[in-house]
DNA sequence: ACAGTCGTCTACCAATTGGTAGAGAGATGT
DNA sequence: ACATCTCTCTACCAATTGGTAGACGACTGT
């Protein structure tokens, strides 16, 4: 078996109460008693809080851009079933882990440094993203529009839907199996009925 | 001038903080600094941190359900001119206080048991719009779905975009008059699209 | 054999947290 | 005139916060 280090297993607990939680409502002793160690043990490994909040983004934008980067390259030339190829993408982690986008929704909680340094690092996979968008409804196999708003309200919808249990328990909605295909079939319809021409 | 009440002024100094920066982040002694008031006599309010988060709540949802309501009763008859008059509706309070939709995602973070009475408390709302998104499909006039998954996706792209400056920001949106104007008719074409039948 | 360095620990610390106890000022009813 | 009620205050408090200082054992390379 594979022994992850103390500071992969901080990162990943962090991950998750973070994104669960939110950054501030979660405290290093909280974290290092999750992960079996002091909080002296955490301080180590990042020498501050701040320092922690940066690794756990710089962590999660890498799996974030892997895994949908890899969706994009794998997916059929047609835009909507690329869109479909992300959503699958996108679904699975943000289900098996709702930390992971639940983090990026603390975004805006974030100090602007730290703000500014993540938009740096999605930056290249977002403008790949518009550049395509836009090419798709030059050829007309997307529906005309601002790119970068489509984009923006795709974005939304997806993390939107994925990271608010909440607002689907209000609509009766139930996270068995069944109720998740549905979902995600329902989204992707969605979906495909915003984006086509 | 209307003199309001130390209460009501603390209940909204509350829901700006609570909804910007979340429940955990903010301290009694800020709301109350803030306010202009010692701790003490938020204490005298609201006896707990929790009451006062119960009372934030209510506010809010009261004040968002007659907004809602109100723009959906004015509306006209085509159930896709009426989506546009809650777009247009949510979208100047979510301008002008971007923490009363901020505060809907606090929702998540909630106790069970003040989620559940939220919940509760816009369920005749949100079973209304359900209901008469289900009789439009049956009409012919909306995207056959499930209503209530249709809904809910509705919702979180709205709330998504309205709530996200730091997405919109990434995607190199500007926050001027101009920039708003766009960001609301694209919207209003991408939601159009995704319910149209 | 030994000096260093690596990782974790115990022992603190000042500041901040939500909350209690109760004093005092002003208005109000009798 | 006096008792009561309403509201805000000062004075505390125990628990928790992020963070510092430094001891201690287990490995290293020489």
């Amino acid at each position: 078996m594979t022994e992850r280090s103390t500071r992969e297993r901080i990162l990943d607990v962090a991950l998750d109460l973070f994104g669960t939680r939110g950054v501030d409502a979660v405290s290093l002793d909280e974290i290092a008693r999750e992960v079996g160690v002091r909080k002296q043990t955490v301080l180590y490994w990042f020498a501050s809080k701040d320092e922690l909040v940066d690794g756990v983004l710089e962590a999660a934008a890498a799996e974030l851009v892997v895994v949908i980067d890899a969706a994009v390259r794998a997916a059929p030339d047609d835009p909507l079933d690329r869109v479909d190829a992300v959503v699958r993408a996108v679904f699975r982690p943000a289900v098996r882990r709702p930390a992971l986008l639940g983090l990026v929704r603390e975004v805006n909680r974030l100090r602007p440094d730290q703000a500014a340094r993540l938009r740096a690092r999605v930056a290249p996979l977002v403008e790949r993203g518009i550049g395509h968008l836009s090419s798709e409804m030059d050829a007309g196999r997307l529906r005309r529009g601002d790119p970068a708003l489509i984009a923006a309200l795709g974005y939304a919808t997806l993390t939107g839907i994925a990271t608010e249990p909440e607002l689907l328990r209000a609509v009766g909605w139930a996270a068995d199996r069944a109720g998740l295909r549905r979902l995600r079939d329902e989204l992707r319809s969605y979906l495909r009925a915003a984006l086509a021409p």
